[in-house]
DNA sequence: ATTTATGCAAATCGTTTGCAAACCT
DNA sequence: AGGTTTGCAAACGATTTGCATAAAT
């Protein structure tokens, strides 16, 4: 149990910033307050957020927003964070997958900008993987994939 | 015959440039010479072309950088082109898919930003409807779907 | 002649970066 | 102390826009 990606699953949230801290340490940095609270946000979202509303969220802290941008980049490249980008100019964030344990994709809404997680069943996943070797054998090599469903969110009717 | 959207696919390249200037006059505008330059190169190109990538090829003409956005934002509302976007920062476009009768997604090379198009199976497309199903029940109208799949091209390793 | 499109340069806007001060250990 | 992180302001880069001129009908 002494290495991560993988012993996440089962905890909490406090197994949340022991693993976050890990995977920073492990690359040399600290588990500093700014990003804790950055961690904290995006964790507690349940849906990617943008800059402004991480940093709304964590209004009271103060944070900077250069500190913010410069606290996500780094927990993207250290694989605590993902940048999901929707259609409009704004990246989004949310916690990465290896530390939620769910793949998951998303809904956009053309309308709001909105985005929120969906699940899709194994049998997609399947068919992906298939479409994956697919493109393997045309001399691709898939390290990820991103599916997205746009149109309007029951808000926006 | 007469309405469109629909009268294009068995058509040759010709019938294109016929169906585009139609859909422009619907909306009160003119084929111009940029217009249909910038049409020819996207419609050619075979994957999504970045605003530089489709000046360079249409280098001769020396259409001006702002004129280039803003005809491909114009083609982009008479719905004869389509913005498609990567991961990084600028915005490629691709011909519609009323004009090119092939739905399609994307290979996105993370290494040098390249987009393929990439043909799925019809099956994979029913799975997708069913999603489409779910969202709806969800409260959430799907109005396009986008499925990409990122990694690193032949020419990248 | 009238209306629409283009080029150029200036303006936007999200995001990144340089640097000195603040923090941690 | 020695190295890391933060805040502030300036820098960036893609995209957009104002406006006077050129093109099309």
């Amino acid at each position: 149990m002494a290495d991560d990606h993988l012993d996440v699953h089962e905890g909490a949230i406090d197994d949340l910033h022991v693993t976050v801290g890990r995977r920073l340490r492990v690359a040399g940095m600290r588990y500093s307050r700014s990003r804790y609270a950055v961690v904290e946000v995006i964790a507690g979202a349940g849906r990617p957020l943008t800059l402004s509303e991480i940093l709304a969220v964590d209004a009271g802290r103060r944070l900077a927003q250069s500190s913010a941008y410069r606290n996500l980049a780094e927990l993207v490249d250290v694989g605590v964070a993902r940048r999901v980008d929707a259609g409009d100019d704004r990246s989004r964030f949310e916690l990465h997958e290896s530390l939620t344990g769910h793949h998951h994709h998303h809904l956009v809404c053309d309308s709001c900008g909105r985005v929120e997680d969906f699940h899709v069943p194994d049998e997609f996943e399947k068919q992906v993987a298939a479409l994956v070797e697919v493109a393997a054998d045309g001399g691709f090599r898939v390290d990820a994939h991103r599916f997205d469903m746009l149109g309007r969110c029951a808000e926006c009717r």
